[in-house]
DNA sequence: TTGAAAGCGCTAACAT
DNA sequence: ATGTTAGCGCTTTCAA
């Protein structure tokens, strides 16, 4: 800028003037400016202004998976928000591990973020309060903050997991499985908690060997699955009927289902493409990933502008979408 | 950084050297300085590290859409080779739109970021020259950059369509269409040329109704599938097999199929989750989109080192995976 | 082993 | 309308 400033023959500060769009210059100053800033080849540095300003126009995400077919449409919608805002997207990517989640945050907010959507991994999220009281804005999304006071962003895993097994009771089903992701996922536990509503409201008392939680890697679904579907552990007998716990447990038991004789039935949490054209097509328990992530995103950029409110909890309803494989009736 | 150096009663460049665990710093010392750095909740402002080191250990990433089921494990595969280097990745979607790719790369460029990998949507880089000359390393993946010579990943879509047209043809089709992206996408351009080329090998002439390219929306592939598959517009009569050029168009091309009485046979570019769960099972030329994103990453690092190479094009191979649909036989 | 001073490139505040 | 000065928070350089 400095020589910018040297070529065109003004001051620093007119340079910076007409390189923000600022009024004040002169149409002939400005072109001799300009002329001088083609020239060079100049463009402006926005780590410097970024550290004379104290905010960077960038937002953080730190979620579990990138490329999880639920994720990226979530991604995408803050990504959106932050773009309608002027501001950048960074990603990140936890793995579900608390630890790298950690670190990817607080790399985040050593670049001054002005705000941070975070997809929970860890269960203790006190290691962001200095930087929250630093002024970072944060909202958490799918998953709660644990031991912080936090906005969050939420689909209603409980109701929609009790909705998805009443369906199944509906339809005839007494003994109903669950495979859902690892227990100390907050969306897991609820998850869990609505299929044990729904059994209880319907008197059925429910098995150990019907619930399996754990890492959602195709191996231990598909053992657990086929686990409960032979019912050998079980003095109750094999389940008749499963619920699944998020769109990667859904996927794969679709596949142990394929290879079977008998009809299974199948209410899978999380709606997914050509979930519709699979013989049968897939009933779901469907959320809005994108609607997840856009409100999260206007939550962030509210707190962004100054709103003092107190924290605040947004759960999003979801819904039932029978297609078929949640209506086959029991196997005798 | 100041207000600690007060409080632990040391000067500024070692608490520096403390934070940045640089050595000769006697462990009391740095003892004090810790206590110091938690008392006071401090944390190193990136922002000026950059300012000052001139490299800010990240790299952009700007594609065309970041839910898209191609895309985003590719960008989850930058991401990893980012984290690999100790870089944080910045992402950006063009939305296929070659002013806002531009919009995009230069903003990141503004920022400093050490390189930038492009999924490009515009028909000119050049803008990127001032750019790449400044030292920022620029590598373009899944297309090739047009009028600049730079790194670029590509898979080899014209022997991949070429390859699946020959593969309907060897299972007795002759009248084949082909439903692809915009004509000015190299991909789309390539995968026509192949399918024209396996055309020509067999001696059979395209009819100009049997080719549709354009935007990928559900509602512009489907009046085209559809226009093609009543033969109205031809004389040669409807076609018998579709080749669908990416992961958007197949799955809405196997939704019209899944409509209609008679099988069609169809081969996708692109593979997707549950293709072979399909009825029929989708045949489809497979890329590998996580390894176009690492090696990608790969070459964006290496020449970050300091490689002084020439650009270079990487070009993947294909697979075809034949499951069911692409050996469908013409129907009478 | 430690620290003081200079300066990265920009913008805010205050001249002129 | 334009320029000058100070300083954002850090690292580099060089001296103690």
């Amino acid at each position: 800028m400095k020589d910018v400033a040297a070529r065109a023959g003004v001051g620093l500060k007119t340079v910076s003037r007409v390189v923000n769009g600022e009024p004040g210059v002169t149409p002939d100053t400005e072109r001799r400016v300009r002329e001088a800033i083609t020239a060079l080849g100049f463009r402006r540095n926005d780590s410097a202004r970024i550290l004379r300003k104290g905010r960077t126009a960038s937002v953080g995400l730190v979620l579990e998976d990138l490329a999880d077919p639920f994720y990226a449409p979530l991604s995408r919608a803050v990504e959106e928000v932050a773009r309608a805002h002027g501001a950048l997207l960074i990603n990140g990517s936890s793995a579900e591990d608390g630890e790298r989640e950690r670190e990817l945050a607080l790399a985040l907010c050593a670049r001054r973020v002005d705000g941070l959507v975070i997809v929970p991994a860890g269960d203790d999220h006190r290691y962001l309060e200095p930087e929250i009281s630093a002024g970072i804005a944060t909202v958490f999304v799918d998953r709660p903050a644990a031991r912080i006071e936090a906005d969050a962003v939420l689909s209603d895993s409980f109701t929609g997991a009790r909705e998805g097994v009443a369906h199944l009771i509906a339809h005839g089903h007494r003994r109903i499985g669950f495979i859902g992701d690892l227990p100390r996922i907050h969306t897991a536990a609820e998850r869990l908690r609505g299929y044990r509503a729904a059994m209880a409201e319907a008197g059925l008392a429910v098995d150990g060997s019907w619930v399996a939680l754990g890492p959602t890697d195709p191996g231990r679904v598909r053992a657990d699955a086929e686990r409960m579907l032979a019912g050998r552990d079980s003095a109750a007998g094999p389940v008749t009927a499963l619920l699944t716990g998020n769109n990667r447990v859904t996927v794969t038991v679709v596949r142990v289902l394929a290879g079977l004789e008998r009809r299974v039935a199948l209410v899978g949490f999380d709606d997914f493409e050509l979930a519709d054209l699979l013989t049968p097509p897939v009933t779901v328990i469907a959320q809005e990933p994108a609607l997840l992530g856009r409100r999260a995103g206007e939550l962030l950029f509210r707190r962004l502008e100054g709103s003092g409110e107190e924290p605040r909890r947004v759960v999003l309803p979801t819904r039932l979408i029978p297609r078929g494989s949640g209506e086959v009736p029991p196997h005798p």
